[in-house]
DNA sequence: ATTTTTCCTGAATCGGCAA
DNA sequence: GTTGCCGATTCAGGAAAAA
């Protein structure tokens, strides 16, 4: 007779794949089995603690966050909330296993703090500088123009995984820094019901794409307890990752659930949805693909279709088993010392091949003026 | 017969300002009067936790940070040593002083925890970008390129210094931000002796001046608990702020002095210049009426036209039956809680609407010189 | 249909002073 | 401590409206 198993080697396939636990974080997760889940990427409440109302210089009133989920009685209520769903995380998460956590000044410190007291190895702290921020009405302050995020290994001797040349890929052939510029989501990207942004928070896909593809493989689970309209989800879903989302309010569930399932290969559509940064004259070929211009798996070709290569999720491209930079397949496979990728590749259109270059050509006529 | 003041009613003249106390930093704080400095600088050890040596890819050896004053036996101690100083810190500002720390993911959590927890009120965190930070050798991380400082009050309604126009002026006139790019000191700017560096972690001075340009005043005293070779007090100088260096190694007070002495303050002329244009003296709405800039019966109206308002004899305006100053019109009409008169309303010129705050500068223009 | 202008909004710990 | 008045204060980008 077989004996059940201890709940640390429980099945993964007992987890709850590609769905969301309607529930309250801490005692969802407290339901998971131990070491079962490869990344957890949280977004929790900030608590922000603001004061009155806020008008801009026009008069116009700012929507603020005022959700009674952002509300805790106290600073030490808030770091007992943190220092609890931190230790239900680190017992649910692989050995090799990392946690990203984002947050601004008014929590990041307490989560960084419990994260390091709790055994966590912090390896990098990351920077969202944002490219639109919302300005410092009163002119009291510098402009909040950031968001940190925190990503931990298990341990100090612990294993993790990072993605080194998808990320230096991504980047244009130089290595990925720890601060990376998005805009904040709007647009079509943002979940709206009748006109309203259905959650305040919500954050633009482009920051969960680079995470992922940073930090985890092709079918690894992601966790997100602090679900939200699901970003996390759709993403994975996208990347070809697991993942399990724990979200309290039905209303954030529904609309995750509706999100998730019409997510899709990314049409031109998502050319609008996910801009990006607009400082850099340089565009990495990654960052056509991250925004969407082009999906993995498509096929490029020379303006004469002697060579072929497939795009792959962290923009680099493949042939057979030759993998490298859009420049680099370009030389290799004609044995030539040097070639721009820029205009030797060339995809599909209805109206014919047309080089890859245009593309860079629309993404920064879409990001510069 | 006058009795002796109390610690914190001392007279700040028994401040040794312009020096550096060579001692331990906590100890030297407590001998220090209560309330007297009005900011502190702090860039305190790390923590780093290095572990073995590290090399380049071309097998040299990268000098890092080995120093015994960044070892500490335990997280906890660390955290320990945190709080002490930053408790003692506390004392010593004024109540309406402020405080700056720098660091990077290995301490700065800590930090800003310990900030919370002793009752500042955290303002901003600010990144510095480094422009040309070192790689990450060995291509398991992101690379680090930038470090967080936090700037705090003395609390939640602590009153503090923020020279908003200084910053936006030098901002190329937008709001300055929370990133600000830096390069890491280095060239003529790094100090060396024997062709090798004194300070390991010498800042550059262009971070310190725009900390002590955006939230100091001329004749502020600013504090350095961690001296080094005295960034903070060669930048104050040259603001024309007092400082006071805290440090405990000769080597590195002999090469501060050194360096401030050979610093040139900027004369005075230069530092006006950078202040925010002093306030303009006050103008009463009703001087320029009596001033027959604009007469009794006069009709203003917004920039659009939708509302409209009568000028009376004594510079109150009158909409029906309501009255009152340009201010209380403007948000009475507009149901804004506050409202800008001077801006907001118009009256009427052969080349169309002009804002009532044009006759302010033009009286301001007459009246001054 | 195309270009120009206006409008709207985003995790925000967002006054100072005198009576 | 409270109230009330004076008057200082916004950037980027997408979408809708107007020309």
């Amino acid at each position: 007779m077989v004996e059940e198993l201890p709940l640390a080697q429980r099945p993964l396939a007992e987890l709850p794949l590609d769905s969301i636990i309607m529930q309250d974080c801490v005692s969802a997760m407290r339901a998971l089995p131990a070491k079962s889940v490869d990344m957890i990427f949280a977004d929790p409440p900030y608590n922000l603690q603001l004061g009155g109302d806020l008008s801009r210089p026009d008069g116009s009133h700012v929507d603020a966050v005022t959700d009674d989920w952002d509300k805790f009685d106290s600073l030490a209520a808030y770091d007992k909330f943190t220092r609890e769903w931190l230790t239900e995380a680190r017992r649910i998460l692989k050995d090799d296993g990392a946690i990203w956590v984002i947050g601004s000044y008014h929590n990041i410190f307490k989560v960084g703090s419990a994260i390091q007291d709790l055994g966590y190895w912090i390896l990098n702290d990351v920077v969202w500088r944002k490219s639109n921020p919302m300005p410092n009405f009163k002119g009291t302050r510098f402009t909040n123009a950031h968001e940190t995020l925190i990503w931990a290994s298990m341990g100090e001797k612990a294993r993790y995984t990072f993605n080194y040349r998808s990320m230096k890929t991504l980047n244009d052939e130089l290595q990925m820094r720890s601060d990376w510029e998005f805009p904040v989501c709007g647009g079509q990207e943002r979940l709206k019901r009748g006109g309203v942004k259905v959650h305040p928070t919500q954050k633009p896909e482009a920051l969960i794409y680079r995470i992922l593809l940073a930090c985890t493989k092709p079918g690894d689970v992601v966790l997100d307890p602090f679900f939200g309209t699901g970003t996390t989800g759709a993403v994975a879903k996208r990347l070809g990752r697991r993942w399990i989302g724990i979200e309290r309010e039905a209303d954030y569930c529904s609309a995750a659930i509706e999100r998730i399932e019409a997510a899709l290969p990314l049409d031109e559509s998502a050319l609008k949805t996910m801009q990006s940064p607009k400082a850099a004259p340089r565009v990495a070929f990654g960052t056509i693909v991250e925004n969407g211009m082009l999906v993995a798996g498509a096929v490029l070709t020379d303006a004469k279709r002697r060579y072929r290569v497939t795009v792959r999720a962290d923009g680099s491209v493949m042939s057979g088993d030759t993998t490298g930079s859009i420049h680099k397949l370009g030389s290799v496979l004609q044995g030539a010392p040097a070639c721009n990728g820029w205009t030797f590749w060339h995809y599909e259109t209805p109206e014919g091949l047309k080089p890859i270059d245009d593309l860079r050509q629309t993404y920064l006529l879409a990001t510069q003026i």
